[in-house]
DNA sequence: GCGCCGTTCGGACAGTTGTTCGAAACGGGC
DNA sequence: GCCCGTTTCGAACAACTGTCCGAACGGCGC
């Protein structure tokens, strides 16, 4: 029985892995059911024993992506109060996780729109709760006279980070270490304006090597 | 027949146009062509007499949207040569244009691997050369010691100004100027890292108001 | 060996898709 | 008033879409 459901659960996952593929190469509408029947190995109707619909595959692969997000960032953030140190956490663990996951953040980034009614609005919560932690953390940062905009702000960071499945090549480009550092420090000193003022030290510190590399297997 | 040819081209703008507010709304390949004649009022065949193709919509969009957005700039950037003045520059004619035209711009920033063959590639071209303006100005900018990767850097601006779409709305937020305003001293103080340092006086101060507020129209 | 139940799949369904074709309507110049 | 090129459209096409049904399969407990 448990072996079963392990079996079970094994294949679900299996399934989404792969249709996020898909659906990261060819955009969620173009790719067809047959596309992911195909790719998976699973016949057509079979896959409708795991999935009600090609809408909840979407939205098992958004929501399973930004709940480890969000999971992971909530543990980093665990007893951290330096808000210094929590953008730099922040960060790094928005871009491990990008760049360590690129198809399934890009269909996370761009097919935010095509889910619908209770799905669309559950994804939804779950992106307000995490752009609250980030607002606020620049909130705590600015410390009363926030020469930028918060919203700006913060969705400039946002955009900076989550534009990368645009032209990110881990090949070609900075490993991910410098990446999360550049951006890091891109975005930090224009936001703040001086230098690393205020900063104790250790707080522009890389993170300790976690690397976790799939979403998929933790 | 000169009269005939603008009534044709008038009219074969008016479909361009509502065409990427039906792509903005639905994305590209949700909507239909039905969808189109709906909006536009003209028959399903009668968009074949002024378009090849579906495709041939989203190309002329995403063409006529780029050209301009090209056009604008190099008119904007001729004879300046200071590097700040030219950021500053390639940041507002942007950002106006997007938020002047919201709709067409989120077609040309979300719909890019929507195209394929040959459409896709003078496309392509287009957004090359757009972002080899930007790491051009980027380099004389950071003159020798760049202390952030170059790709890295013009990446994560056009990040910030593409990612609007997602989250800016008019009403509610801050107005173009001072979002021209926040983003460009956002990138230019984490990009250079000292404020302001070697700026001559005026090159951080906005344009003269040049609104043009459709690219439809001249 | 038998029956059960979780799993798999071929084949079909109705609806929608982009595109085409031939004919009708239009309108300016004779 | 007629003619001819431009413009418009209704109707149809084949291909493809997401989903569903009923039958078959497989291994486990008896």
């Amino acid at each position: 029985m448990s072996t079963a459901r392990i079996a079970y659960d094994d294949k679900l996952e299996r399934i989404l892995r792969i249709a996020a593929e898909v659906f990261s190469e060819k955009g969620y509408h173009r790719a067809s059911i047959r596309d992911i029947s195909r790719a998976t190995g699973v016949s057509l109707s079979g896959l409708y024993y795991y999935v009600d619909s090609k809408e909840e595959l979407l939205y098992r692969i958004q929501e399973h992506g930004f709940g480890t997000l969000l999971a992971n960032l909530d543990e980093l953030l665990a007893g951290v109060t330096d808000p210094h140190r929590k953008l730099r956490l922040l960060v790094e663990n928005h871009l491990r996780y990008f760049v360590g996951n690129m198809k399934e953040m890009k269909v996370l980034s761009h097919e935010a729109e095509s889910l619908t009614g209770d799905m669309r609005e559950a994804v939804d919560a779950m992106k307000r709760s995490y752009s609250r932690i980030a607002k606020e953390i620049l909130a705590e940062l600015s410390a009363g006279e926030p020469a930028i905009d918060l919203r700006v702000a913060t969705y400039s960071l946002f955009g900076m980070m989550n534009w990368i499945y645009n032209w990110y090549h881990p090949d070609l480009d900075v490993a991910v270490e410098e990446l999360a550092e550049d951006i890091h420090r891109l975005f930090l000193r224009g936001f703040i304006g001086r230098e690393d003022a205020d900063m104790p030290p250790g707080a522009a510190e890389a993170a300790p090597g976690d690397t976790r590399p799939s979403i998929w297997r933790r």
